[in-house]
DNA sequence: TAAGAAAATGAAAAGGTTTTCATTAATGTA
DNA sequence: TACATTAATGAAAACCTTTTCATTTTCTTA
């Protein structure tokens, strides 16, 4: 591959000159200007983003780093996805990192993605990383969280507004008559699912209908398998619940199949209602009513934000909350024997 | 960030030392090595992977990339888990891009990767970029072609059996029973899809079964929509199919949705077998007839692939082509009338 | 036309490694 | 003890840019 001293030994200047042009520099004479353009193309010179991202401290080195828990997840595709694309439209390539919410694999691709002298990193964070993201943030590397925020620090944060989520979920089965409605969340400690949880609860207040803890089901939230057991559980329960609100797609889907698996009918015999829209959501019988996370548009501001912490290092945090909507489909309904 | 020089200082050697010391050199005391180790735990030091990658021109500069053509696609994002996995068990990042199958975002791509100079690039090839990639060949960066061939190129390629799948599809449905056996396949043309079709052909005329053109339906296999078209179609068809082989995730699902939306009962009144075995195909109802590939298998061998030519340079390159399984559900069964 | 200002260009340093080649220290052999 | 090996270390170049600072060229203006 030619280089920069190639170029200028072709068309006759200084590396520096050539440089300039690259980086669209006002102080070179347009003539010139032109005549190394025409050398770059004629010898496919390609700028050695490597050699670029050294020299350039801190700044546009035009790599973007990115941690998500599990790319499989469908709804971490789709952000992934909306960050992709913006930075696709700025040049920048993406370094991707699955942490599994494992903590030795986030701290290792932490420490890779700072040794990549990345520009940037978007990640959801887990609480328990604050002083690491904090001192991260310290070395000037603008960060951006997202899904879940990050106790009270400043930080740039997009979300949805997951109270809201648990809150209209929640509501709509009472509305359709439900008084026994279980929950299946996180057994581990995200901000998204504690608020969903919390929009849930007050859902049943307002409503006069006491929160039953037998009905809060807590699991892991990366495992079908898991949630499988709970709605297993939830079923063979004496008093068993006439519908169930799950709080994440995995967990819709445990949910599904251990309603099959109990030979139940949906909605007839229970309800089910799931949180994020993923593809298969209407294709399935009966469609599935969910709580929908703008998942793509989500990965876009992300990234959005980003870039407007690359033009303007001074610009002040931000927490953009995002609004769920709920898509009522045909997996809810009234009660059987509405007690 | 601390660097070698402060290393170095700190325990009284020189920066040659000190690298020889990361780089597991031998030539150097072992005395003197674990006060270099123990000065570099002090100051927390981690070796620049940017300015070792300048270095390094060609070799092992931990960092692979990565085309897709879509993240959202379920299939791939198995094949990146896979991918990404192995190459986090040898400290290698991962550099994620989404091609859209479109020849200016590949090509764009491509430079990107050749100027992060990473040690190679794993993709499925479109037809069309043979020469493209192998100039990127000749620059010595290996490269790992996965899911669709190239040519009769050179190159590491890891596959399924494509032709035995569409083969094994249509012979079940054939044995179930039934003689009008449409396929969803890609009107762009790719190995994987043109050979699942060979499969399909070859299953009917070993049984006799005349191959009827209009029952063989091409549309954009990243559209669930063209799929769900191209399936009302063979519905309202004056001979409709009996049967419908997908030949991939989102044909299945554009093509439930189709079924779902004419009202017609799977596999009652007619039979859908699909490929891919996604998440969701076991939860819906029915759950769905699927010959499967082994997606995170092959992004797995994909890797492998790769880290056996870092290896050895001159490893000759292979061509492993795994088996596709089938997994009988409850989407398919015998005709309604057995004509 | 001369002097001063502005524009255009270039030389060299810097960024953090690895690697080649040279040098010094330690060990072995006769 | 003297010389030849081998082991251990270091100095400096190289990788390819960007950037600072200095220099040269061109343009203004009186």
């Amino acid at each position: 591959m030619s280089n920069l001293k190639e170029v200028a030994k072709k068309a006759n200047v200084s590396i520096t000159t050539v440089s300039r042009v690259i980086n669209g520099s006002d102080k070179v004479n347009p003539k010139t200007s032109e005549r190394v353009k025409k050398v770059m193309t004629m010898l496919d010179y390609q700028p050695n983003r490597v050699a670029q991202r050294l020299r350039t401290a801190n700044g546009r080195s035009k790599l973007l780093g990115l941690i998500i828990p599990d790319i499989k997840n469908q709804f971490y595709s789709n952000i992934v996805r909306g960050i992709e694309d913006v930075a696709y439209g700025n040049d920048y390539a993406v370094i991707l990192c699955n942490s599994d919410e494992n903590p030795n694999k986030e701290r290792f691709y932490l420490e890779v993605l700072k040794s990549e002298s990345v520009d940037g990193i978007i990640l959801p964070p887990i609480l328990q990383f604050g002083e690491e993201i904090e001192n991260i943030m310290k070395t000037g590397i603008p960060i951006v969280c997202f899904d879940r925020k990050l106790g009270n620090k400043n930080v740039d944060t997009v979300v949805i507004d997951n109270e809201m989520g648990g809150y209209i979920a929640t509501t709509h089965l009472i509305e359709k008559g439900h008084k026994h409605i279980a929950i299946l969340t996180s057994s581990i400690l995200f901000s998204s699912f504690s608020e969903r949880q919390k929009g849930y609860e007050r859902a049943l207040k307002e409503n006069g209908i006491e929160v039953d803890k037998r009905y809060i089901q807590e699991g892991d939230p990366r495992s079908s398998d898991n949630a499988k057991e709970l709605t297993t559980k939830l079923i063979n329960l004496e008093n068993p619940p006439t519908a169930i609100f799950a709080t994440n797609n995995l967990m819709t889907l445990g949910a599904i199949e251990a309603i099959n698996e109990q030979n139940l009918k949906i909605p007839e015999e229970i309800s089910l209602i799931g949180f994020d829209d993923i593809s298969w959501a209407k294709a399935i019988t009966p469609p599935l009513t969910v709580v929908k996370q703008p998942a793509y548009e989500m990965g876009k501001k992300a990234a959005e934000l980003f870039f407007r912490k690359v033009e303007d290092k001074s610009s002040e945090p931000v927490e953009v909350v995002m609004e769920p909507t709920l898509i009522i489909r045909q997996s809810t309904a009234a009660p059987k024997n509405n007690s």
